[in-house]
DNA sequence: GTGGTCTAGACCACC
DNA sequence: GTGGTCTAGACCACA
């Protein structure tokens, strides 16, 4: 379920924050589902608790998920209004950089729209 | 004509690549046109001149720009065949990744579409 | 363990390199082996550790390292297919620049054949 | 006739060592033959003449041509003992170095002789 | 003039 | 603890 790869360049927390945000579009993890706690998820993923917890608090300030003091973390309801503008412009940015990149490496706008629909045929192929 | 933060978390020297990636998609950088020379960019950004230098090292490494021994630094012809696969795979994950976060804002795929037209219509614009 | 010559015409930073690749291809250093740390081998060496840096990072483009976030540098498992057609083309000429260099001392066919036949004798004699 | 490449990352003076090295390998240049003049070869490889001057100077250290005052500059008769054993331990290691990356390239001894086979080949062809 | 290498020393993110 | 980035300032080879 969980793509964790330690060699990567990515940060393992950033990945782990990822992982959850894939299976909540996916519709796999649904409003009020109950996450494994920072213990269990770090012995799942053998990777340092420190790291999951970095994870977990990174998600809440997104408000991805929520933590009820002595029952556990649950994935939140999607507001209606995110309005998190420094996100949005964030990932727009690198939305621009990504499409310079793939630009210099032969893909040119029709065949990005190719990939994305890949890419949304897998998120919604569950749900 | 170069876009560097110095306050940003993205590291100065791949913002300078970013830069010369978007300069050259857009054609303001054609092919044999000289580039800044390291000292010259460095004192132009207020940066270091090996901050400079490590951008133009990792653009030539990807045949983006390449130098001349003791006259500069030049962009590069646009190999027919670059593949290299490892970017591409790279690239698209991050694409990927950014589908999904974009998602969790309330971007789905006809607003990225949209999102897309938008920078290309940037992009092109010159030329 | 690792011969260094400061005085050499070659860079530092190239020297490691060939050194770690030529104990790995003696498989004096394994797959999943961990590489002294930056720091560790720069006080070795009594050397910068960017120097030994700049080393690990071209050694880790190549693929014949590998960083785990946090934990450190290690070799490695070699990959069925590297193929950087740039890397072999390079090499070849290199290879043939060297033969007639050796020409014009005196090495021809045969007494060439004996040195590579001397190297490998070394290289392949642990494992 | 001569290989030139600016972009190469290997000198351009050491280039044309390398060119005129392997011209008298090939006896395409013989004992006595002149060479094109510094200038002459300068505009007929579009460099600058100092550049020209810089190699002929050390093809003529390394006794594969001398000068005649006045006159010109000519290929010499090869000195049946060299005994430039600087120049053979620096072009052994090299050739150690050599095998040892193509080892990381996928070559082996076999395919390694197999290479140098066809750079003899080609430098006997003529002759 | 150009880029390439190296040092000493600082700060940071990640685990 | 690890590696990654950056600075300031030096020196060198090449053209």
């Amino acid at each position: 379920m969980f793509n964790i790869n330690i060699t990567s360049d990515k940060p393992i927390y950033e990945q782990i924050i990822d992982n959850i945000k894939e299976l909540s579009l996916k519709n796999i993890l649904k409003p009020d589902d109950k996450l494994p706690s920072v213990r269990q998820m770090a012995s799942m993923l053998s990777v340092n608790p420190n790291t999951v917890s970095k994870a977990y608090q990174e998600l809440e300030r997104q408000k991805i998920i929520h933590t009820v003091r002595g029952k556990g973390t649950f994935i939140s309801i999607p507001a209606d209004y995110p309005i998190d503008s420094d996100r949005i412009i964030k990932s727009l940015e690198s939305l621009r950089t990504i499409c310079i990149e793939l630009g210099h490496l032969g893909f040119h706008k029709e065949k990005i729209f190719k990939e994305i629909e890949k890419i949304y045929c897998d998120i919604e192929k569950e749900g």
